[in-house]
DNA sequence: ACATCTGTAACGAATACCGTTACGTTTCTC
DNA sequence: GAGAAACGTAACGGTATTCGTTACAGATGT
């Protein structure tokens, strides 16, 4: 998979949110628990809310709650709402038509991706933000 | 520029060795299909070399050629050759312990991601090189 | 008014990937 | 042998991506 860790960090800030419950949480406050710097907390959060996951308020006493129970969310909507649009991991440049290689190939690697691509998304989309929740509760107790 | 098409060259290679059959294909034509330069491709043949899934020649009338027949040569055993040993897509600094979610949060997403990525993988590992060029061949006559 | 918090732009360091050049080594042919 | 052909690999540079950081404008409650 990716080298990078927003989806972690996503799912890291979704389950701090799922925690608080009706408090909002800063994003200093989830910065302090993901170790790095709020900004890149917010830039998440910018995301997850345009995906509908999460509403934040601003101003004095603001910060960010979840728009929906962790019943109803999905590990894939939160990798579907941070992660970019994966275009294929096809040829830099276009191969070679003359080669009868070069010149089919491309569609067939696509319908493959796809399928493997697929197969990724469909256990995150099978779990839950509450198992996930009730995984590190029981974790934290051993 | 798009991630990593190292996955989608070396089928590309594997494809050109299979329809060369025992004739051993040197970099510069494979190259030529690929679209790319040779140094590319045997930096890839090196990695296919090293897990056995193809054998090169040096000298004069050199050149590569599958060590197994494609219906022994999976997608997966491609990819394996050919993929950086991907290091968990977690955080970058270890999250704080002193929050119940930091300190629970890693082991619980890596087995998720790990779930989801034999999902990836299962795919690619019932995807045989001779089914791939099974599509090429009827690609390529559409 | 003022403190607090979000939203976003801008910049830099670190990293990864790929194309390219260069050069040593191996092997075939004459 | 000599030379040509081909692999194996190191090294370098351009480009893109990611993440952390600073900075600042806008919104909101006290």
């Amino acid at each position: 998979m990716a080298k990078n860790c927003r989806f972690a960090v996503a799912v890291h800030i979704a389950s701090v949110l799922a925690l608080s419950g009706d408090e909002p949480a800063t994003s200093e406050w989830i910065a302090g628990s993901v170790n790095t710097n709020p900004v890149v907390i917010r830039r998440l959060l910018s995301a997850l809310a345009k995906a509908g996951l999460v509403k934040s308020t601003r101003g004095s006493a603001g910060g960010s709650v979840l728009a929906r129970p962790p019943e109803a969310i999905t590990l894939l909507d939160i990798s579907r709402a941070v992660e970019e649009d994966e275009a294929p991991a096809l040829h830099h440049q276009p191969p070679n038509p003359a080669c009868p290689v070069g010149k089919a190939i491309q569609p067939v690697l696509m319908r493959v991706l796809d399928r493997a691509e697929a197969a990724r998304e469909a256990v995150l989309a099978t779990t839950l933000l509450s198992e996930v929740m009730a995984q590190i509760c029981a974790e934290a107790k051993a």
